[in-house]
DNA sequence: AGTTGATAAGAGCCATGGGCTATCCAGTTC
DNA sequence: GAACTGGATAGCCCATGGCTCTTATCAACT
């Protein structure tokens, strides 16, 4: 069939943009549209108008809003590592020092942020249902874990590699447990409070081994 | 307007129930819906279908799809404590031991259940746009810190009042943290591992004060 | 500058969601 | 046993969801 009515009003312009870019801005979209509204305000119309961008273009550019927020918690992932890392650098060469830049820098911007706890429980809410988004997790977390063990193995030469094993699995839940409260509820505790436990449960680790 | 069409097929049976009755299975089909496919996968008819009564019951007996999930919220954290208490009490009446059936307690069955991480993860997801869910979660959390704070006390006289505050957030925040990893991936490490860990953070605690 | 082909827009399609209501039936009362 | 009360059903309405499809637009290439 022949489209009876012109259209009254002309399309809107649009600019060309590089896959890179498109795909980049529609996940700054995804994390933002779950950190305001949750998972189950996420849809396509609201991350393609958060984006500035037709719904049409989500699909164009990924297998479906489920491929779309895959790709947002690998991204969010990232920048989390990203800026762990950088607090880590800046801690300069002491290995104790580094590693407590490492915990610590959970407790403060742009990591101890309610908006990211919101899009991480978005993320979780998906691992039960979605093997992808179970694998990523897995990745995630394991290379978290791993740079913890590295920082300790530094930091404490004499533990065994048991030893390292448990502080760093122990340390990132006190870390992440603390974290969550946090982001839930400001009123409980401060984040200095809690930064005061984890360097506590740190030198513990450290001081027995 | 009448209805012009006698319904072919006989409406179905069904049986009075008490409210309570109505209510608890209700909650129970809503608690099983959000283990199995998740926050997004629990829609009314989901719910109704599961607790076998027809949709229009939801509305009748809850407010809104909404209520019944934060009535689920308040009956699953209840069912939690429960069976903490329940651990507490089977440890005999040394302090030390209440204290540390309270903690391990979180990483066997009904608690350690990836089941429950699902339906823990939805409430979390409401929590940041609907003030009756942070409600109860305050009121649930604060609970189980007081219960905690209450069993430390009795296990180490000699702490204060601050040193009993921080070591049931700290231990509160371990374990949450443990418990949500190993619900969440069950292949980095144990349950038996994790109550090792939590018992020696409680060692800790107990002997420096 | 004209052509071309992929990119983007935007309306539309079908499915599903939540809530509403007219209708029906089980248990109570007289 | 008959009328009554209110719990329970099932279908309907409208909104929203994800995705597709056609058409319009832009940028690179000849």
């Amino acid at each position: 069939m022949a489209k009876p009515a012109p259209p009254a009003r002309p399309r809107a312009r649009f600019v060309r943009e590089t896959p890179d870019v498109r795909r980049q801005t529609l996940i700054n979209a995804t994390a933002r549209c779950l950190a305001e509204k949750g998972a189950g305000g996420t849809s396509v119309r609201a991350i393609c108008a958060r984006a500035g961008v037709s719904s049409g273009l989500l699909t164009h550019y990924f297998d479906g809003v489920d491929a779309l927020i895959a790709a947002t918690y690998a991204d969010v992932g990232a920048k989390v590592s990203t800026a762990i890392s950088a607090a880590i650098d800046a801690a300069g060469n002491d290995p104790k020092a580094r590693l407590r830049a490492c915990l610590l820098a959970n407790f403060r911007p742009p990591i101890l942020d309610p908006d990211l706890l919101a899009t991480w429980i978005a993320f979780w809410s998906l691992i039960k249902t979605d093997p992808r988004m179970a694998a990523i997790h897995t990745d995630v977390y394991g290379e978290t874990r791993t740079q913890l063990e590295d920082l300790l193995r530094r930091a404490a030469p004499a533990m065994t590699e048991a030893q390292v094993r448990v502080a760093a699995i122990s340390l990132t839940a006190l870390v992440d447990g603390l974290w969550l409260e946090l982001c839930l509820d400001r009123s409980t505790f401060t984040p200095l409070e809690a930064q005061d436990m984890v360097e506590e449960a740190m030198n513990q680790a450290l001081i027995e081994n």
